[in-house]
DNA sequence: GTTCACACTTAGAAGCCAGCTT
DNA sequence: AAGCTGGCTTCTAAGTGTGAAC
């Protein structure tokens, strides 16, 4: 059934959708009386919407964000936006702004949310499971499926990641006049909030999506769309892997050819030649060209510039070392010391020569151009396709390298994927102490163990009774079996300090190479999967046998 | 060609909660 | 019973890639 992806025409999503439409958030309420914003020292009362974006601010006081210049100006400029004549007039300087208690307030709050009874938990969770039942599921062609994310996105300030010039900007709220409806023809139109009316209502069935609005702050456009448990989005999953196959059984050819082009005449052709280099060596990203001053300055391949590589003819003993250093996607960086061929180097080289640390390294280049030479050696192929396959081949190599100690293996294998694909993580907090305190466990957890042993020496020497006997050596083994437990959770811990291995899992690696393994290794799947992992990947369960091969 | 709009995937942070220890 | 921790969920920003308009 999974497989009839290519049922309809060309384009046709689906035949019927039907949903109730996306979840407002509760309008704003006004303070309550005793809860004061000061300017300069005295109590302003504000309208209701300059005191809304004022906690907004107020409620990110302990965030490192309302340190940040960038952050401030911006959140005043927007904020000065939804004042009255008469406050703005007033309120001129945030220095002056007092949102204190605004901010006890709120914590005030959370803190008393925490602090429900467990009956008073249960309502709130159950008028949660309410609103999900009737807004988070659609009919799409007679199924019935949940939806991603059917809530509204809540009125906020702008958290843009890394330095981004607009954070701080207000995101404003969003009305029903400012959404888009999506349904099929022939299905009930959902009923927009009484007194008001979508912007309008559409049937297309050429796209995915429920309803959509435009964002303020970037201008782009938001989208509700179904979970990834939902067939739609399994077959589009199932189609990447199957491209990422593809490649597989030709990506000898094309390694060969763009090692020969990178010795083109044209330099057109070497760029693109290199560029493939890296993003099929290094799983870089494709770099699309980004609107300067509007975004965080972050690159991908196509888009490194001169400063971002450093060319060493030796480094720590080896030769033509090419050193990476630049920021990525959610501003991650990137960090690495690459030996590279002979013929790479000099090309580099060359592109470098006559430019400024500004300028772009491959100035013949853009995602465009190599995209369409990927496609034309393979259908389908474009940039990305080399991580999801490059991170899927990784795996499974390494299972298969690495098949002795089952779970461990496993991690160390999606580990390995996780560094080619330098997904990574801020270390908690709390890292160091729990290593700590774990180890000090571990430390006890062996003298028991050691105890436990001359116990067994002991009674083993002085009395035959087996009885007392086979007692103690279960107690032996049990210690064993613990300490060994909590030693492989202390390595693995240890290793994923840096690492997140959640996207490689969730967005790169052909579920079926997992399931297969487990079956191979009799490792129940819910070692690998959690609950929500299983249910996105119902399609690779369903069909993967133990011999299954990537 | 270049730009822009659009639709969709990929991403880390933050929030939340169950289950453990103390 | 309270506090902590780690895993899971939610959130939404930030990418990729295509096709139409200019």
């Amino acid at each position: 059934d999974i497989l009839q992806w290519d049922k309809y025409e060309d384009g046709v999503k689906w035949k019927f959708l039907e949903h109730r439409g996306p979840f407002f958030p509760p309008e704003y309420q006004h303070l309550p009386d005793n809860v004061n914003f000061y300017y300069n020292g005295k109590v302003v009362k504000l309208g209701l919407a300059a005191e809304e974006v004022a906690l907004f601010f107020a409620q990110m006081l302990d965030h490192e964000y309302t340190t940040k210049d960038v952050f401030r100006n911006n959140f005043f400029k927007d904020w000065r936006k939804e004042m009255t004549l008469e406050e703005r007039v007033l309120i001129s300087d945030l220095n002056k702004c007092d949102f204190r208690e605004l901010h006890t307030m709120h914590k005030e709050k959370v803190e008393a949310r925490k602090a429900m009874s467990k009956e008073e938990k249960l309502v709130m969770k159950e008028a949660n499971q309410k609103i999900v039942e009737e807004y988070g599921f659609c009919i799409l062609d007679h199924h019935r499926e949940r939806i991603g994310n059917f809530k509204i996105e809540p009125p906020g300030l702008f958290r843009g990641r890394g330095e981004h010039p607009k954070q701080g900007m207000l995101k404003k709220r969003i009305q029903p006049e400012d959404v888009i409806i999506n349904c099929g023809k022939k299905s009930c139109i959902p009923e927009p909030p009484a007194g008001h009316h979508w912007k309008e209502v559409r049937h297309d069935n050429t796209v995915t999506w429920l309803a959509s609005w435009t964002e303020n702050v970037q201008g782009s456009c938001k989208y509700v769309m179904l979970n990834p448990s939902s067939k739609l989005k399994g077959e589009k999953d199932w189609e990447k892997y199957e491209v990422a196959r593809r490649l597989k059984s030709c990506v000898n050819g094309i390694r060969q050819q763009y090692q020969q082009d990178i010795k083109s005449k044209q330099m057109e052709t070497r760029q693109r030649a290199v560029a493939l280099y890296f993003i099929d060596k290094l799983a870089l990203r494709a770099g699309n060209e980004k609107e300067e001053g509007e975004t965080a300055d972050t690159v991908g391949c196509c888009s490194l510039r001169v400063e971002h590589i450093t060319l060493h003819d030796l480094l720590e003993d080896k030769e033509c070392v090419v050193e990476f250093d630049f920021l990525g996607k959610d501003c991650i960086r990137y960090y690495n010391k690459v030996p590279v061929t002979k013929r790479v180097f000099k090309n580099l080289t060359l592109f470098m020569k006559n430019k400024e640390p500004g300028d772009d390294l491959f100035d013949r280049l853009n995602t465009c151009l190599l995209n369409k030479h990927l496609s034309s050696l393979l259908p389908g192929l474009t940039a990305k396709v080399f991580r999801t396959f490059n991170a899927s081949i990784t795996l499974q190599e390494q299972l298969q390298q690495l098949s002795n100690k089952k779970l461990l293996s496993y991690n160390r294998a999606n580990r390995a994927v996780a560094v080619l694909c330098n997904h990574q993580r801020v270390p908690p907090k709390t890292f160091d102490q729990s290593m700590a305190i774990l180890q000090s466990k571990i430390d006890g957890r062996r003298e028991q163990l050691a105890l436990a042993k001359s116990e067994l020496k002991l009674a083993k020497k002085e009395v035959k009774a087996h009885s007392s006997d086979s007692k103690l050596q279960k107690a032996v083994q049990r210690c064993e079996e613990q300490l060994m437990k909590m030693e492989v959770q202390a390595t693995n811990r240890e290793e994923n300090k840096q690492i997140a291995l959640g996207t490689s899992k969730l967005n790169y690696l052909d579920p079926r190479i997992s399931v297969a393994w487990c079956k191979n290794m009799e490792v129940p799947l819910d070692k690998i999967y959690n609950k929500s992992q299983r249910d996105k990947f119902a399609w690779a369960v369903d069909m993967t046998g133990a011999d299954f091969i990537f």
